[in-house]
DNA sequence: ATGAAAGCGCTAACAC
DNA sequence: GTGTTAGCGCTTTCAT
């Protein structure tokens, strides 16, 4: 059981629109429509009343009341998987930027990979009555519920599940915003192969059991479009962490590819630390493609090629997705593509 | 001027308190007995037939209304200045772990290194009437005008300011939670002073004009007690990419100090791609001590020995600071001890 | 152009 | 143990 946080009721208490209504010897209605810039005109004179007396007290409106009385919060959501990871925390940045700028507050909150934290981050958030909810969710399937009963609209960001964003999910299919995870593996493992690699290997998150994961389907359909064959998968867990026992492994194996496609940029960090420690020299002895475009990548050693996802496009249409539903079931996905960047991991430079 | 955000008035009507208590036939008041354990107690028989009312219902109460109610929004907020940071990332996810077990919300912004945003992340969050605020700072003498006036508590956490730790900000004088910079300044000199170095640069941010970072003062007493001279020191922004100007800057100078404190984890990135590049080997070449102890500090080439900053009890410390402060007015600052984490690029392993 | 007043959904003091 | 009710501070309709 979770203790219950105490509440300090604030000494001295907060200045009110009553307050202000006072001091400038006008009803309080009126400093709202000052306040508010409507929904009534107000005159010059008693605006500038108004303003002075809002300022002299340092009046702000209270938010809660505001809520209440609005239903609406003004405060959308997005839940991340990790935000340590710095792709999300960028693509946090960039939407929490588009937000700002239809004013919007963004409350970003890190299911920290587990399911139970994302439970009870939505819950939290239907609670809140947020007036929107981006989800990066762990699962393919995220539990949509509370957000249905709340009536909150859900935009799925990024979701790796080409399926989803085909289908839609939940009951009544919530909208999905990605980028073209597929293209982007394919045109990965093309440059490779362009840099004469035939046998090039896959480093994935998750396990077997779980949806197929667009990128490795890119992967499969660049290799065969060449008429090559696949070499090893390596699946590993999408951290620092897993992309370094993912390089212990390829070391170990007796036939090495030539190259890897990884999956994401901290996969990549992980698996460029062991393949040093493995004495390769890369791109020589390893060629690597990462992909999601992380500030991270820039300045590993060597720096990363990698398949990079368009942030803001990414933010913006999500931001569109949820305030401007299209009312179709069908129309209800957005994919955008991936563009390489070219660096030193690939052969390149 | 920022546009209003449209508020959707749901469509469906929320479950209310009161629809609850009439399924359940009780008042309304029982039905908030009930839900938050108190104040009055409950019969069993009333209590499950509220309970199963609620969960009939999908009733959750509205915490607009509860925070209008109580004067209090249950919600802590927190702002750094890069949250693409990992460290920064990691300092948030310690916060939010350690306000959730206390049954907070945490509202993670970010600044983005902006003055002008940070006063923005400000005044929206005492709007909402935040039960506290976690404050990583931009400045050395962050504006906290408008939470004193809405009467919330801030905590400064980490600010890089021996002074400001041990004076006090603004009017009241704000509690401020940190490590000790300058000791771990001072045992990472010491430790690479150890390998046998004796010209040993500082690679800082900000610049000359700012006040002295305490991570300065530690690298100059531990030279000073070693009776050797400081090595030369490079001013660069706080990013990967100022520390690979830096590591350019080393790379050109003619007396090339044998190794380097570097203030930041992500500054160090940037200096070994810099480094690398120029054909160094490390740590032989060049030694590199970092400072923050960010996940991505175990991955590099070589990975980093850096000085760890204990995020854990930075957090407990600065949840605690928030919640019970300590009545004297000089009492409120801690100071966390830091800890070196030994790898290879000190010259270690 | 301005004022009065009815909620918004909840908490908690007060009555029974 | 349970019901009644007065706010919390704001938005907005309706009257003036």
């Amino acid at each position: 059981m979770v203790a219950m946080p105490h509440p300090t009721p604030h000494a001295r208490p907060a200045v009110t629109r009553d307050d202000v209504a006072r001091r400038a010897g006008v009803s309080p209605a009126v400093v709202s429509y000052v306040v508010n810039g409507g929904p009534r005109p107000v005159s010059a004179a008693t605006e500038a009343k108004v303003r002075q007396a809002v300022k002299a007290l340092g009046y702000r409106p209270n938010s809660a009341a505001r809520a209440l009385a609005l239903g609406s919060s003004e405060m959308l959501a997005m839940i991340v998987p990790d935000a340590i990871n710095p792709f999300y925390a960028s693509l946090a940045r960039a939407v929490e930027n588009a937000a700002a700028e239809r004013g919007f507050t963004l409350l970003l909150a890190d299911s920290q990979d587990s399911l139970r934290t994302e439970r009870r981050l939505i819950k939290n958030f239907a609670a809140r009555r947020v007036d929107g909810l981006f989800l990066s969710s762990v699962l393919f399937e995220p539990d949509l519920m509370d957000l249905e009963q709340a009536d909150i609209p859900v935009v799925l960001l990024n979701h790796p599940a080409d399926v989803v964003l085909k289908g839609g999910v939940g009951g009544r299919g919530a909208n999905a915003v990605g980028v073209d995870f597929q293209e982007g593996g394919r045109l990965a493992v093309e440059h490779l192969i362009g840099h004469g690699h035939e046998r090039i290997g896959l480093v994935m998150g998750g396990n077997a059991d779980s949806e197929l994961d667009a990128r490795e389907v890119g992967w499969q359909q660049g290799i065969r479009d060449a008429g090559l064959t696949p070499g090893p998968i390596i699946r590993v867990p999408f951290t620092r962490q897993g992309g370094y026992r993912a390089g212990q492994e390829l070391l170990a194996r007796t036939e090495r590819p030539t190259a890897v496609f990884v999956c994401s940029d901290q996969q990549s960090a992980g698996l460029l630390c062991a393949l040093h420690e493995g004495g390769l020299r890369l791109p020589e002895d390893m060629a690597v493609f990462s992909f999601d475009g992380a500030p991270e990548s820039e300045y590993t050693w060597p720096r990363l090629s990698t398949v990079a996802q368009p942030l803001k496009d990414l933010a913006q249409g999500a931001l569109d997705a949820l305030l401007n539903p299209k009312p179709g079931p069908e129309n209800n996905t957005k994919i955008f593509p991936a563009e390489l960047i070219l660096r030193a991991s690939c052969g390149c430079h």
